[in-house]
DNA sequence: CGAGTCTTTGAGGGGAGTCAATTCGTGTGG
DNA sequence: CCACACGAATTGACTCCCCTCAAAGACTCG
């Protein structure tokens, strides 16, 4: 099942960053904090509504993009209808880097998101004044090689494994320790681990079922265990 | 199995570009030639034995890489004792670009190879007075990008798509249209498509059975029905 | 020729996919 | 406030692809 390219991007040119009080939009963006008052004066936020196509496959990479609320993913169509979820990017996380000329994927709003979009035309000037900005932006890009290389591990590995990876590493990114909150639905994340709907919802019951975690709903999820968890993926 | 880290690098300072007569030397080479020349004079020639390490997971990058003879894999291991190979890399490819500081992988010589080292204090020279040159070592990262989330996609398919696949890749990496020669055991096949070594034989075999390719020898296969191939994987 | 490695082939089992039915959750309208 | 609708999520039964374990061939090199 495919979500809605619905295109509908709400742009406002105002910027009204009063929901970004979310602890992970600090914390991540603590980590670039010198790139990110440049970019930021220079962008424009951009409101999407939930499934809203912000870029598609193939087309032009003029912006760079970052997630100030609500979440994104970037995605991939095989032939046979299959989709593979490259990234989920949560508040504060930069994506659209990695595209060179056109862009190797799809990114859609996966809720109500506000994004700061700006030109690379823009960054590109500021590069040359600045030239460590070069060697930042490299890093960004090299944090994505490097996810990307866990992603292929993580794909030879089982079930149970992928799951418990996929939960370390959004509570890690969202530094609210042991409480996961998923912004994305099963179909989403089965996409993105490469297993299918049945599979997430049945490997969760059996974390659950095991005492590691336990499902508060079915968008929430408390990680007991952390060390057992841990002990998984290692 | 993991390959003997025999590290037995056998240091030649003359170059000796004698047996880098491969067809897909040249090729490979053509397309990123303004980079070549200047590299190439830069560089060092280094051989490496069969099986020998050419740099460990974690070690910093000093140097980058370019096979001139032989084949390269570079490869990950998991806890379990499990291996990825994430690329190979043929007479004309670069490789150890994509790290910043340290080596997300390692990297062995899969034969007898032949290596052009360059230090990437060089390089770095060189890129401040040729711009266009930090361009170029862009675009060679991003290939490796690209290539990583084509293997993201592999993984999610069935063993008859992923062994498709790696042959058409094969043989269009070395252009001796039909003709593929693998340099690789089948353990290395195995671990860079997340298969066992039996499942690779029988999916060989299979292909062959229905008449898609043609095995001459273990390590040499003819692709003869390369339009059925294609749409395998498409 | 024999030792070792690489490759093939076979039999059996398990983990995840597929198909189908039910439950849960949210929003809408009467 | 309840009834209903619709999608999301869960649960169950069954199937199949690939892995595991085991043994036999094929190839290389001393």
């Amino acid at each position: 099942m495919l979500a809605k390219a619905k295109a509908s991007p709400e742009r406002c040119s105002v910027n009204c960053f009063d929901d970004c009080s979310l602890p992970q939009a600090q914390t991540v963006a603590r980590k670039s904090r010198e790139i990110d008052e440049p970019i930021a004066r220079m962008g424009r936020l951009v409101h999407y509504r939930r499934g809203a196509e912000i870029f598609g496959e193939g087309q032009p990479a003029e912006y760079i993009y970052r997630v100030v609320s609500g979440a994104v993913r970037t995605s991939r169509i095989l032939n046979n209808s299959r989709r593979q979820i490259c990234q989920f990017y949560l508040p504060g996380d930069y994506f659209g880097l990695e595209a060179q000329n056109e862009q190797p994927t799809s990114a859609f709003a996966v809720n109500d998101t506000q994004i700061l979009v700006t030109n690379r035309h823009m960054i590109a000037k500021l590069t040359y004044r600045r030239r460590d900005l070069t060697q930042q932006l490299m890093e960004i890009a090299n944090k994505e090689t490097k996810h990307l290389q866990d992603q292929i591990l993580l794909l030879t590995k089982t079930a149970e494994e992928r799951i418990a990876w996929f939960l370390l590493q959004m509570s890690q990114r969202t530094d609210s320790a042991n409480l996961v909150n998923l912004p994305m639905p099963r179909q989403d994340i089965a996409d993105h681990l490469g297993l299918t709907i049945e599979t997430v919802s049945r490997t969760l019951k059996q974390l659950a079922r095991t005492g590691w975690i336990k499902q508060l709903s079915s968008r929430r999820i408390q990680l007991v265990k952390l060390d057992a968890l841990t002990r998984l993926v290692s």
